[in-house]
DNA sequence: GCCAGTTTCAATCAAAATCTGTCAAATAAA
DNA sequence: TTTATTTGACAGATTTTGATTGAAACTGGC
């Protein structure tokens, strides 16, 4: 096995299994314990894994791709996928946010006959040939890391679209409205919720009382929200009072 | 066994193994290190795998199926898109059409420091993670098997784009013009080439003479043509009749 | 808390593997 | 034939590897 070889063995171990241990490395790859511990500290520090004491974990940072980030989808965010993909009607028009919640909706849709307009690079290779979807590729600047199309260029083009429902994903909410990270992403967003006659957010409970850099838009906005368990009677209360649909993914 | 032969054969296994050591290659062709060495090194210059000490790797980055046609990429269409390359200046905006050889003047843009715009979701997907390139990605319904965003949406957004070159790749080149496959694709050819200062055609000799569905444009809107050395003189004379300026890779 | 025992880590070094460059022999082309 | 290209072999430089060592971190009992 050559150099290239085993470490991409390694790398590949750490992300389906997001943890292994130094020892079933060298069992798994047959060189000795210097040798992985090299490899170990060379991932680190480009930044694909992060080394921990006795083995290695998945940072969800990968080099090649944004997509295949299975890991990070947790079993609450798959079920708020699921209760959220369930509101779709065959044959309707939907428009998906970028977001790994998101992405488990989208995962949500393979199979059935729809249209899907997304600006998240990650959904589009997801969906890219799938037959029966019908997919829309929102342009512009390509943000890196995330993978998302912002800027003028997304914004001119979701203003030429109109959609059943937007799936949207956010950095934060609290009582002053929804928040997310970056006032690129904001702007789009905005633009997408005039896209759509019906607002859904889809998020898990732990953005909830959160804020982030950039404010999108008061609550009053959103009309459906998916969230897990974890949310609190007080904060249903609050939501609901501001209008919004509550949806609790079990 | 010939050259030509045993560099096939090593491309394949490399191809199909994803990795491959030195040692294995030696017994499998039956020839020396020292030539093994030097066949890896052609075929990591030409850009069809990346030599790794103890041997070599398949050049990694495929990732939604549409690049499997990869293997189509032949030696002609790697000294095209050198050469097509090679004309970009540092810090330019060039803006890229769909299509194999296109991708491998992408490839060969990995590392400089540019601006580009593209249709093509195979080189979104090979420059999204780039440091150095600033990518504008054209949204629009996203063709299937080809991965190229078409029609209404795509024509809007290269509307308010302009770059100085666009690199373009034709189904077929008459006397009559340029062709391509598929209406929606050439009605956004069109409006790339607005977009663009100079209009430079990226071709293997084999679409000379050949026509397609579509007829694109003529001759005389192209400024230059990249072509393999199996052009003509006669289809050379032709062209630059045209005003075309003629570039041969070798 | 503290301590002893164990595991894991970083640093170092010599051996092994691999690479680069060169050169002459073998082969193909002119 | 002569010339150019390809091939295999070799020497020296470079990189990688595995073993070893003492230091650091963790564990469980007190």
């Amino acid at each position: 096995m050559i150099l290239d070889e085993r470490r991409h063995n390694i790398l590949q171990t750490i992300e389906t299994q997001g943890f292994v241990s130094l020892q079933s490395l060298v069992e798994l790859v047959g060189a000795s314990e210097s040798t992985i511990r090299r490899d170990l500290e060379y991932l680190d520090r480009i930044g694909q894994i992060r080394r921990t004491r006795g083995g290695a974990s998945f940072t969800g940072d990968s080099l090649t791709g944004f997509d295949e980030r299975r890991g990070q989808a947790t079993a609450e965010k798959q079920a708020v996928a699921r209760v959220a993909a369930g509101l779709i009607q065959p044959g309707e028009a939907v428009l998906l946010d970028g977001g790994t919640t998101t992405l488990e909706v989208a995962r949500q849709l393979i199979g059935r006959a729809l249209h899907v307009v997304t600006n998240s690079l990650p959904i589009v290779n997801l969906l890219a040939n799938q037959p029966e979807i019908e997919l829309i590729q929102i342009g512009g600047y390509l943000f890196p890391k995330t993978g998302v199309a912002l800027g003028p260029l997304a914004v001119s083009a979701l203003s030429q679209i109109h959609v059943r429902r937007l799936f949207m994903s956010v950095g934060g909410i609290t009582e002053q409205g929804l928040f997310n990270t970056n006032t690129l992403l904001v702007e789009t967003e905005r633009q997408m919720m005039l896209s759509a006659e019906e607002v859904v957010v889809v998020t898990d409970s732990s953005k909830l009382g959160h804020s982030a850099l950039a404010h999108l838009c008061p609550l009053q906005k959103v009309h459906q929200l998916v969230v897990d368990q974890g949310i609190t009677d007080e904060w249903r209360k609050t939501l609901e009072d501001a209008g919004i649909k509550v949806l609790v993914a079990s």
